[in-house]
DNA sequence: TTGACATATCAAGCTTTCTTTATATATTGA
DNA sequence: TCAATATATAAAGAAAGCTTGATATGTCAA
């Protein structure tokens, strides 16, 4: 997907299918908080409930959304499960906002 | 906008609703087709209804969904409406996106 | 093996979003 | 002004998404 320019992924089914998902897991702010979590590196849900005010189950749906799309990973160490931004996917975004913004820019 | 960083954004109420309603916008397949024709330049709406397959209100509600977000913005003509991608707010989503990253790889 | 703990899944209800059909508004040309 | 055209808005139903509470799964320690 990231070789692709974006007129030739917004003509392709599923491009258009996989960057509709990645951009609804980025369109809750509950999934955005958890994100913001994430930057500070691999955290533990315990450690999300907390910091969140979000109930346990409620949580879990919105990592299982992240992680659906690709977003996150998730790592079980014991009894605690793990998760962490996966760089490569966000590279892949941002390749795809910034040359859609280089298009927008060039012709207007 | 622009200037904070994603950790201050994603603590903040405000910028938190924002990127969300952003991201939905972007989260839907019809409005991302309709984005890949604004690749072009600015497009009558006429023409977006002839180049994807949607109905006239469908397009419509899309067009507002876009508006609404700021992705794009309308100019009237006599009785046609063109549509244009804003590069400004698309380069506000690719720096967010490029921060998240730059946080995710540093501390992984 | 049992009990406790961390997390995931399920089901039900509620809210939001999308689609469709019908109607309204705005603009132009006759 | 009237008819035609382009686009927007409204209303109703369908679909998708979210929240909550209950239950299931998996892991450890005793």
């Amino acid at each position: 997907m990231a070789a692709l320019l974006p007129a030739r992924m917004l003509e392709r089914p599923a491009d258009l299918t996989r960057l509709a998902k990645l951009f609804h897991a980025l369109s809750d702010e509950t999934r955005l908080r958890i994100v913001g979590k994430l930057l500070g590196g691999e955290q533990c849900v315990c450690n999300l409930t907390d910091a969140l005010d979000a109930g346990q189950s409620r949580l879990s749906f919105h990592l299982k959304a992240l992680k659906d799309a690709g977003l996150v990973s998730d790592r079980r160490a014991g009894r605690w499960v793990h998760y962490a931004l996966n760089p490569e996917v966000l590279q892949e975004i941002k390749n795809f906002i910034g040359s859609v913004r280089e298009g927008a820019a060039r012709c207007c």
